[in-house]
RNA sequence: GGCCCGAUGGCGGAGUGGUUACGUAGAGGACUGCAAAUCCUCGCACGCCGGUUCGAUUCCGGCUCGGGCCUCCA
């Protein structure tokens, strides 16, 4: 595969001119970059719970923690990347004594709940790798990393739990909770007031709670009742809350402080308020735990898929089922910026994947130019006034300078705050860019392209025609008759071409005669 | 009810106190037997009403509409 998927291999970056500006959700202000340990990077991403398969949507998250990644890695920081795999602790319905999603998927589908967990953690690593997620990171070597499992650290979430118990915590027949008085301006990041008795009273509160904020630490199994995942703890057998898992493995893998969290937006409200909490107890200090603290924002879909309560759901394997390669989904997420809502449509998809494919055009051509110049300076004798250089058949100084100024556009835009709706059109400004021979682009592009992750020195356009399930023919029967067609055509029979054609068109193939790739599939939306 | 966010061309989506990215769609041209694909060129927008300003899409206020959160959620 491409240099680009193993940083140890990608191209050396080019020199850190731009500082890396980030907007924090903890103070609403884009900040620079300063990392808690000089050259390196600590990242920490909420990762999925997996009691179901993942959406686009939620695909958006780690498109967004993965950008990034790239962009730290890009910058030069040796990255730790953890993100973790929620396999316990997610409640189901009001308050916190509600039944874990997963004891209650593996209840309705008759399946053992670590088969459940099992197979959608796998659904799961099947759509990063489609969308060329890079995944977790260990001191920039993924080969040295690996998804971090909530319950595998359920020993070291009983141990800190221990920690923070007796002052901060508080017993109840259904579990230990968390005091959410006991820490300095608990729920700063929400901007959230914390006043009790507020708002509706939607909220059915656990018997004896002290605050409506406080939340589970520890979730007593009630008695009488087994679940398939529990624990032995101080506080009765049962299984963790859901937020002690980010604070135990962050603080496990990365240390305290660490440099960045991520999460979807709807996680600054409730889970990482109740985090820094967590984190602010554990290190007896007012400091949330991590220096920045950044969301994306949700695909959002007018037609109400993107719930997975509502039953059917856009997955990722739909949009391939449809014909739609995966990184046509991760281009429409790259022209957003990772903070606005983005809206997702057919249409929408669609003019991705054109993008997609004429980007990649556009790099085939470069390839193909460059490899014309290498074999005619090959070629050409020596002395005389014969031909050529490089620079002189296509470039001049000129077009380099061009291609480094928009470099540097493209690195400002990455820079603040991951512009890479605008690093994008710079991007494709150096592929069409003219007069500047097509190496200096390559190189541009072997340095550029890791940022995104679309693979665009690597992918073919071949790899972009992706058959959808709904087609009625095989790719055999569409070569034959465009043999048929050719044959028709070299006898100028173009009733015969065209009615061949025709017919091919409503099978739902497009022919493409002026085309190398000759034909390619027609989605229909 | 409380808190918060948004409103940019047909669609998506950046950004900006003064010439409004980019993509896609659309139009015209080149190419083609005709198309398609490709390439070139070109239209097309800053919700409404006030205020500040020489000047506002950009800042401030109000309004309308839309969305999110307050309960698990990327």
């Amino acid at each position: 595969m491409s240099g680009g998927d193993d940083p140890a291999n990608a191209p050396p970056p080019i020199p850190l001119r731009q500082p890396l500006q980030l907007f924090n959700s903890l103070t609403r202000k884009r900040e620079f970059f300063v990392p808690v340990h000089p050259g390196e990077a600590r990242v920490y991403s909420c990762g999925p719970t997996v009691y179901n398969y993942p959406h686009i949507g939620n695909m958006r998250a780690y498109i967004f923690a993965d950008t990034l990644g790239r962009v730290l890695s890009f910058k030069g920081y040796k990255l730790t990347h953890v993100i973790n795999i929620t396999d316990v602790g997610h409640l189901t319905d009001d308050a916190d004594a509600g039944e874990d999603k997963l004891e209650q998927a593996a209840r309705e589908k008759a399946q053992s709940i670590w088969d459940i967990a099992k197979h959608y953690t796998e659904a799961f690593k099947e759509d990063v790798k489609e969308l060329n997620i890079r995944g977790p990171m260990k001191a920039g070597k993924p080969e040295a990393a690996h998804w971090s499992i909530a319950t595998d650290y359920v020993p070291q979430m009983i141990e800190y739990a221990k920690g923070i118990a007796d002052q901060h915590c508080y017993q109840l027949a259904s579990g230990l909770y968390f005091d959410t008085s006991t820490v300095a301006n608990y729920g700063a990041l929400a901007r959230a007031s914390t006043e009790d008795g507020e708002g509706e009273a939607r909220i059915k509160a656990v018997d004896g709670k002290r605050h409506a904020a406080d939340f589970a630490i520890w979730r007593t199994t009630p008695a009488g009742e087994t679940r398939q995942m529990e624990w032995d703890s101080p506080w009765g057998r049962g299984a963790p809350g859901w937020h002690l898992e980010c604070s135990v493995m962050s603080e496990a893998l990365l240390g305290l402080p660490f440099d960045i969290h991520t999460g979807g937006i709807d996680h600054r409200e409730i889970h990482h308020p109740n985090e820094i909490a967590q984190n602010q107890a554990f290190c007896h200090s007012d400091a949330s735990g991590a220096n920045i603290w950044m969301h994306n924002n949700f695909l959002i879909d007018r037609t109400g898929k993107m719930s997975k309560s509502s039953g059917e759901f856009l997955r990722l394997q739909l949009l391939i089922d449809k014909g739609f390669h995966p990184l046509a989904y991760r281009l429409m997420c790259l022209q957003a910026h990772y903070r606005s809502e983005l809206e997702f449509s057919w249409e929408g998809l669609q003019a991705a994947l054109v993008r997609l494919k004429r980007l990649v055009m556009g790099v085939e051509k470069l390839k193909t130019r460059h490899a014309e110049l290498v074999s005619a300076s090959m070629a050409a004798p020596f002395g005389g006034d014969g031909p050529w250089t490089l620079k002189q058949v296509q470039g001049d100084d000129k077009g380099e300078l061009a291609i480094k100024r928009l470099m540097t556009d493209f690195e400002i835009n990455i820079s603040d705050d991951l512009n890479t709706s605008a690093a994008l059109a710079f991007l494709e400004n150096i592929i069409s860019w003219k007069n500047t021979e097509p190496s200096q682009k390559l190189n541009a592009l072997e340095n550029l392209d890791p940022i995104f992750g679309l693979n665009l020195l690597t992918l073919t356009r071949k790899d972009l025609r992706i058959r959808p399930k709904v087609a009625q023919i095989t790719e055999d029967e569409i070569e034959a008759a465009l043999a048929a067609r050719k044959q028709a055509r070299a006898n100028r029979d173009f009733a015969k071409s065209d009615a061949i054609r025709d017919t091919l068109i409503a099978k739902g193939v497009e022919v493409m005669d002026g085309d190398p790739l000759e034909w390619d599939w027609r989605i229909d939306l």
